[in-house]
DNA sequence: TTAAAATACTTGCATGTACAAGCAACAAAA
DNA sequence: TTTTGTTGCTTGTACATGCAAGTATTTTAA
């Protein structure tokens, strides 16, 4: 019976899919004390990290599509969260006072999301995987955009 | 403008996800010979392996919930490719002749899709990686049930 | 200077997935 | 034997995400 796991699980899309799934909800149960879901909160991180930001450069550093970076920012800005500058066809987002005021407890549910995975997964393990990862999908995103 | 990329990825939630999508998208390219999603494809497969599972067997192989499974095994239903057989409280899964038939198919594309990423992110490396990510995945499962 | 192409963002729509709640069948206890 | 709990599956609903197409602006070329 288990044997039929593992042999379906010996492809990696399904490996990676299934453990992704997982640290998703890993996230947002961690996440829930911001009352956000992962990527907003992530979001707003980005923002305090560089204000100003336009979704598409939001999108390429979440590896995000554009018109989802799109989602994301109406919910946050709907929440008072961030506002957008438009000027012609471009637009910026910062965060607004309420947005900033809420930074600390979004870091907050970072750090408890890391310290979380990284007991059960160890820190070396967790810091090689994700470089690996990152690794990874940089080599497959270069291909998709190539062909 | 790579930097905040680099260092919000430092995050193995995004690097996993990331990957994750990346990965979903080159399925999804492969299976479409198919005419299926990727995860109705690995139905098919499995079910090719052991017919007659029943819905909560298959959530528990391909790592998904028992709802998801029932909306897979829905829609190959209606294209007829399984078909259900009740008794009681209990479901079995059956491929039907057209989903028999249909099987080379699936498991082309499914073999096409290793052979791509394997090509692209090394075979060693993605053997280690979907043992790594299964065993990651299994540890992480393990603590959500003892939550 | 006007027409065409490229860019930046947004919207319509589809989809895979999960959670919570429901229902039906079975098991255990009274 | 009735009641109570438990299990297995299905439905209602919600949501993150992507693709394709749309709109508006900027750039390039004629």
């Amino acid at each position: 019976m288990e044997d039929l796991r593992q042999s379906f699980c010996s492809c990696l899309y399904y490996s990676a899919n299934a453990f992704s799934r997982l640290l998703t909800k890993m996230g947002d149960e961690e996440f829930a004390i911001t009352g956000l879901a992962t990527s907003y909160g992530f979001l707003l991180l980005t923002l305090g990290k560089q204000e100003g930001q336009n979704p598409s450069s939001i999108a390429h550093t979440m590896q995000l599509t554009p018109s989802t970076v799109t989602r994301l920012v109406e919910k946050l800005e709907n929440k008072g969260f961030v506002r957008r500058e438009s000027a012609g066809r471009n637009t910026q987002v910062f965060l607004t006072e309420k947005g900033e005021a809420h930074l600390p407890v979004v870091q907050k549910a970072w750090s408890n999301l890391y310290q979380r995975y990284t007991e059960l997964l160890g820190e070396e393990w967790s810091k090689n995987m994700t470089g690996e990862l990152f690794q990874a999908a940089q080599t497959l995103e270069e291909e998709g955009t190539s062909v």
